[in-house]
RNA sequence: CGGGGUGUAGCGCAGUCUGGUAGCGCAUCUGGUUUGGGACCAGAGGGUCGGGGGUUCGAAUCCCUCCACCCCGACCA
């Protein structure tokens, strides 16, 4: 590709919207403009990459064994309705009327799509365990979309469905999935980790994410090497730390603490350690009226774990002032554990302090040296916290250094569930086995944020003059600048040589042809970020040199003029 | 959904408080001088000042209203 028929819509300042760095150099790039909130257009420089990525999963997907199939972007509202998700899903649906007035969605996600399609079209297991997927435009409705493509409204997604006899055969093809998941992120050349994930909302139990490790991810997880134990800390278990729980050794007191109300406030008021303390939460239980949850002052809930309590509401509901005041007379601040006289469940590690502080159920006064089973009931215990840096591994088995869990920050790209069989149940997929009784297939779903990809990639690879892309995604492997291409014939016919010659050979070569100042050339092949580069001019050339550059390093080097071609075939990866 | 903020040329911004013919830098186009890391000179084009309504002799500026976009939060006990 020549630049001069090619749009390079380079910005030298950065768009004020735009706040991580992904989402600047996609719009310095050149890669691609906003329509509206969360969706995009996507220009030439940004569609190359793109398909490189879709390119890669499709690949690794058939060398899986799984089949594409193309399924439509709007679904009738019907297929929801028999899944009961059209009244579950909530706000993200976008959802649309026909000219009759019938409704439909343009599609978050496809189980429907493929469940009703599978159920009629397999009916033996001997055409199990199958596997299909798309790759596609998806609509998420997000109350929020923001950083450009990374959470936007449309997207490109690959997913994936896999229908089995049994769960033997869903945990097979689901082990095959991790397997092509890490060669995908693999040949992305992304560094990423596999984690223990939460099912969401889409349903099931089993399930892994995969994120490009960044420190501008939304996600937290919890790494410990030592047990090879990765989870999102929104799953992470939460352990008990200290051992047996302390002797009383306080008496129960009452304190003052006028206008004393977060922890923070109250710890500093007696001089106490926060730790010492234990915060409780009111929220609404699965039946009218409210449950108390208590944990340690330092520690926060995790209200996913909260949620799969069978006594509180889910989604969780926080309890509003005045219900908090008619149920225990206080405001928020001041709720303690002595005689509330209301269910409590209690985080691991609430459980398991003595000579405690807490609220008094009355405005403006704490007790402390409460002790569980002295002075209130002794509560239920669950895990019920956030884990957090320094905590121990929940698959060790023993305190030491070794075992602690670290905190890093992830950007989730791909995600597999086992389903089991909640959408096959609903909508009636079932096949025949070997005795020709039907049997409701077990499902699994596999999905990748396919354009989140290409910006979780630059956040991993970028420097202050841009984009550093691995050559599996970079939008040319190549790009020859020359140095007066429009005033020196040798110049010139040097620069078309290498470029037919390398472009006949199968690399994806950009000769800079435009009449531009070098300054300009190289700051446009550094911001989107070129792998290789050539410096073609009458200098180097009167030494038979031609200079080449890898944009992942500051020096350049002299390459003989004789021995380019070979020596960029070898360097160069193929697309 | 709650809170905050911003809408002026393709991009980045000033002008709004205190009403009086719409500006700057970058980018674009023309001519010239330049040409190894975002050049210089001269000239040119480009704006319903987010939309609608109102006040006024006169509105980017004041008032009302709608819209779009961005940020923060959704942990308060």
């Amino acid at each position: 590709m020549r630049t001069s028929n090619f749009l390079l819509s380079t910005l030298k300042e950065t768009p004020a919207d735009a706040e991580i760095i992904s989402h600047q150099l996609m719009l310095r790039a050149g890669m691609i403009r906003k329509v509206a909130a969360g969706v995009y257009n996507w220009l030439p420089v940004g569609l190359r990459v793109l398909r490189k990525v879709e390119n890669i999963v499709r690949e690794e997907m058939n060398k899986s064994g799984a089949q594409e199939v193309l399924m439509p972007a709007v679904q009738p509202a019907e297929l929801w309705q028999e899944s009961g998700r059209w009244e579950m899903y909530g706000g993200e649906l976008l959802r649309l009327q026909d000219r009759h007035g019938r409704d439909f969605c343009f599609g978050p996600t496809h189980e429907e799509v493929i469940t009703s399609l599978i159920s009629n079209e397999i009916r033996s297991y001997k055409q199990l365990p199958a596997n299909f997927y798309q790759i596609q435009t998806k609509f998420r409705d997000e109350r929020r979309p923001r950083f450009g493509v990374m959470r936007a409204r449309e997207f490109i997604m690959k997913d994936a469905y896999s229908f089995h006899l049994d769960q033997e055969g869903l945990q097979a093809t689901y082990d095959v999935m991790y397997e092509t998941y890490t060669n995908i992120f693999t040949r992305l050349g992304l560094g990423f980790r596999a984690v223990e994930a939460d099912t969401g909302s889409i349903g099931g139990n089993t399930s892994h994410e995969f994120h490009v490790l960044a420190d501008s991810g939304e996600d937290a997880i919890a790494v410990c090497d030592k047990y090879e134990y990765a989870a999102n800390v929104e799953l992470a278990e939460a352990v008990t730390i200290g051992g047996d729980r302390p002797n009383p050794t306080k008496t129960l007191s009452k304190v003052d603490t006028p206008d004393q109300t977060t922890i923070a406030q109250v710890s500093e008021f007696l001089t106490a350690e926060v730790k010492t303390t234990v915060k409780t939460l009111l929220v609404h239980g699965v039946e009218d009226g409210l449950v108390a949850l208590v944990l340690r002052g330092d520690h926060e809930l995790n209200e996913l774990k909260a949620e799969k309590h069978p006594l509180i509401a889910s989604p969780l509901v926080w309890a509003s002032d005045e219900e908090i005041k008619e149920a225990v007379g206080c405001m928020p601040g001041s709720i303690g554990t002595v005689e509330l006289g209301l269910t409590v469940i209690a985080d691991r590690s609430a459980a398991n302090i003595a000579d405690y502080i807490c609220g008094a159920n009355t405005d403006g006064v704490h007790y402390t040296g409460v002790n569980w089973g002295r002075d209130c009931p002794e509560p239920e215990i669950f895990d019920l916290r956030k884990v957090v840096e320094g905590d121990i591994c929940a698959r060790a088995d023993n305190e030491s250094d070794e075992s602690k869990l670290s905190i890093t920050r992830g950007i989730e790209v791909g995600h597999i569930f086992q389903l089991g069989t909640k959408y096959s149940e609903a909508m009636n997929a079932t096949c025949l086995d070997n005795n020709g009784k039907a049997v409701v297939m077990p499902m699994g779903c596999y999905g990748v944020g396919v354009s989140r990809i290409v910006a979780s990639a630059i956040e991993q690879n970028h420097d202050d003059r841009g984009i550093i892309w691995p050559d599996s995604m970079a939008p040319f492997q190549l790009v020859i600048t020359p140095i007066g291409y429009k005033k020196s014939e040798r110049v010139k016919s040097v620069c078309d040589e290498i470029y037919n010659t390398l472009t006949k050979a199968g690399i994806e070569v950009l000769l800079d042809d435009r009449n531009e100042r070098p300054g300009i050339m190289f700051a446009d092949a550094d911001l989107i970020g070129i792998p290789h580069r050539i410096v073609i001019g009458e200098k180097s050339l009167a030494k038979e040199q031609i200079e080449y550059k890898n944009r992942r390093s500051d020096t350049s080097e002299d390459v003989p003029q004789n021995d380019i071609i070979e020596f960029l075939m070898e360097r160069v990866v193929k697309s």
